[in-house]
DNA sequence: CCGATTACTTGACATCCTCAATCATCGAGG
DNA sequence: CCTCGATGATTGAGGATGTCAAGTAATCGG
C-alpha cells in the first residue's frame, strides 16, 4: 500500500508462493469433484470428459491424464457405458480409437464448466486488469507444454 | 505491450481463466505425484504427510483432505506400517488418536517440498514484483477458509 | 517379407474412496 | 450414578483408480 517505499512489499519466497498455488489447486479440484459428483461422475471421469472439447485417440487422453494406457481403457468403458462419449475407429490408423463425446457427454461438460465457475467466485471478483496480470502470470509460471 | 491504446489487451474471460488454473493445477499434483512417487509414496499419501507440520487427530486429516474418516484409517494404517508417522492416543480425549510424524517422515516430507519447488522452475524465473503480484492475486482469488 | 515399434486390451493386484455398521468414549439430563 | 445421544475411530463390502506384465493387432522401416 505503501508507493514511496522501494520494498512495498516483503517479496514472497517460492514455499510460500508453492503453499498458495497448493492452496488454488484444491480449490480447484475440489470444486471440481463436487460438481462431477452432483452428475454422477468421479473427478477424473470429468476430467477425462472435459478434455475431449475434440475427439483424440486414447493414447493422448492417457499423456494428457499422465497415467497408463490401460487405465484409460477402463475410464472409457465406463463412460462409453453411460454414453458419454463413444470410441470410433480410426481410418487412417487400425490400431487407433479415436473417442469423442457424444451429445449427452457435450451437455455434461458444457454443466461442469458452468457449475465450476460458478463455485469460484474468486476469479469474477478480480477486475480486468487483475485478470489480465493473473493470466499472464500464470501463462509464464506455466507454459503450455512444460510439466505437462 | 502497446501502452497508449486504453485496451492493452482483450481482457481475459473467466472461461479462459479457469482453463489456465486448471493447467496450472495439473502441472502441480502432476509434480507432486512424481516427487512422492520417487519415494515409494502415492500422492495422497505424500499430501497427508506434509499436512503433519504439526499432530492432528485423524478426524482433522479426514476434513481436511475432504474424505471419509475411515479412509483415513487405511491411509494411515501403510503409512505407520512403513515407519513414516504414528497414531498417539489423546489422554484428554481417549477416543481421539494423535497422527504424527516420525523422524524418517519429516525427512519424507522435507524432501518433497525440496524436490517439488525444484520440479516447478517457472516459479522462480517470475522477478519479486512478479511474485508479490502472482501472490497478491491468488491471495484475493482463493481466500483461505473459502471453497475448502 | 520380417522385425521392431505402437495402440489398445486384458488380467492380476494394490490403493483409494464411500457407505453402513460397530465399539468405545464423552457429555448432558434425569 | 446412569442412561442417551453424539462423536472418534475402526471394520467390511463394494466400486473406482492405478500400475505392471502379457497379449493382440496393425504400422513402419528395412
Amino acid at each position: 500500500m505503501n508507493s514511496t517505499a522501494p520494498t512495498t512489499a516483503p517479496a514472497p519466497g517460492p514455499e510460500l508462493l508453492m503453499e498458495q498455488l497448493a492452496h488454488a489447486a484444491a480449490c480447484y479440484y475440489r470444486s471440481f469433484a463436487v460438481v462431477a459428483g452432483g452428475q454422477g461422475l468421479t473427478l477424473i471421469q470429468g476430467k477425462l470428459l472435459s478434455l475431449l472439447s475434440r475427439p483424440m485417440p486414447m493414447r493422448a487422453l492417457a499423456e494428457l491424464l499422465g497415467c497408463d494406457a490401460s487405465n484409460v481403457t477402463g475410464l472409457v468403458d465406463r463412460l462409453e457405458a453411460r454414453g458419454l462419449l463413444r470410441r470410433e475407429p480410426d481410418p487412417a490408423d487400425r490400431r487407433v480409437k479415436t473417442v469423442l463425446l457424444t451429445p449427452e457427454g457435450e451437455v455434461a461438460v458444457r454443466r461442469i464448466r458452468a457449475e465450476i465457475t460458478a463455485g469460484l467466485p474468486g476469479l469474477e471478483q478480480l477486475g480486468d486488469a487483475e485478470r489480465r496480470s493473473l493470466s499472464e502470470l500464470l501463462g509464464r509460471a506455466f507454459p503450455h507444454g512444460a510439466g505437462a
